[in-house]
DNA sequence: CTTTGGCACTCGATTCTACCGAGTGCCAAC
DNA sequence: GTTGGCACTCGGTAGAATCGAGTGCCAAAG
């Protein structure tokens, strides 16, 4: 179409029909080689219909604009973060596979638990679809309100605080006393820190009573541990899955390692997951997140709201290369079906 | 020693002053070459005052009595799981440096938080230290005493069950009916669970009401839901450091995807655990442990207890050339540390 | 002016060979 | 029983030769 047009260099990134041909073709095939891949498969590939002597001009120029690279003269070409980005934005959506689909569905009809369960679950889910790491991030009860909170007297210096969110969390926190409190006087505080909370957030300011009797000194305490807990985490959990698949799909051991490093950091992939989300990407390819231990990685994130309200998310790790059809076909399937799980008939907590 | 009786093939296992010490040479020189190690190494080495022909003698010896493993004619010998076997087994207990003790000592002073918080980072720790993967497990609450049990309202149709355990431990069970409940049948039944399982343990068997109105029929469900926990997990908890440490430690794409593979399996961590633990063993080389996926590794145990009570224990995860002084005193000082800590004047929970 | 087939050239990967040397097993001497 | 000496083995490495996938360029064809 626009062929008239090729030679000017676009610099809004979009390209003619063949060159996207092209480029398709190269990163199709390097996803499923691995391997820098040559002028007369893509000229072959369907969708092509030029020589190859075409093809390597065009190559050129995709090189020369960012798309693609050469690992040495005289290899194939392998398609840069860029190539793979173009190639991500002009996918268009795959689907599932319908035994895959089955495979979903029957899940989410099947769970049972609470939602750590679920949501752990979920996880050995999507990476088993996958062959990828998968990654289910709850999001903090930062603005659930209490329920109702208790304190358990352990023994005479040490109570729990047990506290109910609206969201079905529920947090403990231990509280101890450099005095013997009686569980009279537990009872009592407990009953007062309910009054005093119930329905309040975590942000909320709470008046307490400043006398020095054993109870107040316990109801003082016990909203102080309690109010804690908001800076340190916002209470997001993280569940991630197939952690071995990493070993596959990635070579070379120090890849490996960082990746795994990565991981082990809970609030690391808590932030990774917000920020790409934040910026409002389903993919984040090579170091578009940022990270440059993770810049051999794309992730993919879907978001899973609860009435509306956002959520968490699901993500997938894979290397750059990953299939992203069908990664983003499942990531988006999965949090669909926990978006329809969680925001409907089913329990709530 | 008991030179005369040298060639008599002691099928008890135990070894001549010599071979000992040439077997240690070549298992200590072997964890860290990685190396076959040959002769005249082990001539050189300390503890051995003859001459390399002598050592090669000896070796085909321990060989013959598979102690030692030639990877192929003219290299040199490698310790076999047997061989790292008598190692152990024979090992003066080391001594971890001063700074590392300074660091463990430091660690639990400072630590705070709920025991899952305490037990992950003592995960983290005790993997930094050695550089090996380290799981932490902690026993479920099977005998511990219910403290106290609430029925909270979510909704009218669904209530959240939490119930706080002697131990220190919480758990929560979603609660659904097919009614609407009103709060004041909510927390009736709450008062009433209260009553019928306090100090019970999850094993206690009580009688519930037979009547069909809500409260009744509430506890029924809830009483059921709480009791069903027991035979799924154990409520065993299981926390894995330095996953990461598997990449670095072992070579073959397909050995780290094994144990990762694994490790990914939380209820398969703590039964390789309590298997060890059970045949009374501090250290499961190889095929000991009788898990498959594992041969090439092998696994340290140091119980954890509380007041008396077996409660839990540490583990590190490493090859079988492991650094086994080391790692047997990081583990044993972390779990002493850990037993004194939840045994002694600190929050229980 | 674009497309294409042809062709010389590049350069990593593979194969082959030679060789080195660590290490063994054996034996004769101590 | 211990030791030094010695012939032998065999994996690992280095270098050379070769292969071939793939390129860049060019001249001819459309």
């Amino acid at each position: 179409m626009a062929r008239r047009n090729a030679k000017i260099i676009d610099p809004s990134g979009d390209l003619d029909a063949r060159k996207a041909s092209i480029l398709e073709a190269v990163v199709a095939e390097h996803i499923d080689t691995a391997q820098p891949v040559g002028s007369t498969s893509v000229a072959h590939s369907r969708d092509v219909k030029v020589s190859p002597a075409t093809v390597r001009s065009e190559m050129v120029t995709l090189e020369r604009e960012g798309y693609l690279a050469q690992p040495h003269t005289s290899a194939g070409r392998v398609p840069t973060d860029k190539g793979y980005r173009y190639f991500v934005d002009h996918l268009k959506s795959g689907v599932m596979s319908s035994a895959q689909q089955h495979q979903v569905s029957e899940f989410f009809a099947n769970v049972r638990g609470e939602v750590e369960d679920v949501l752990e679950q979920t996880s050995t889910l999507l990476s088993h679809l996958t062959n990828y790491t998968s990654m289910v991030v709850a999001s903090g009860h930062s603005h659930a309100t209490i329920l109702s909170v208790q304190l358990v007297s352990m023994d005479a210096r040490h109570q729990l605080l047990v506290s109910v969110f609206s969201d079905g969390s529920v947090i403990k926190h231990s509280v101890t006393s450099d005095f013997d409190a009686t569980h009279e006087e537990v009872s009592e505080a407990s009953r007062q820190l309910n009054a005093l909370l119930l329905a309040t957030t975590l942000e909320t300011r709470v008046q307490v009573p400043s006398r020095t009797d054993h109870v107040a000194t316990l109801i003082r305490e016990s909203v102080s541990v309690l109010h804690a807990e908001k800076p340190t985490t916002d209470g997001e959990q993280v569940f991630i899955g197939g952690s071995s698949h990493v070993a596959e799909v990635f070579d070379g051991v120090e890849t490996v390692r960082k990746v795994l490093g990565i991981l082990e950091q809970e609030l690391l992939v808590v932030t990774l997951v917000q920020d790409i989300l934040d910026q409002g990407l389903s993919v984040a390819i090579g170091s578009e997140h940022g990270y440059e231990p993770l810049s051999s990685c794309a992730v993919i994130v879907a978001p899973v709201s609860i009435d509306g309200e956002p959520a968490g998310a699901v993500g997938l790790l894979g290397p750059t290369r990953m299939k992203y059809r069908e990664a983003l076909a499942a990531a988006g399937v999965v949090s669909q079906h926990l978006t329809r799980h969680f925001g409907g008939e089913d329990d709530l907590a």
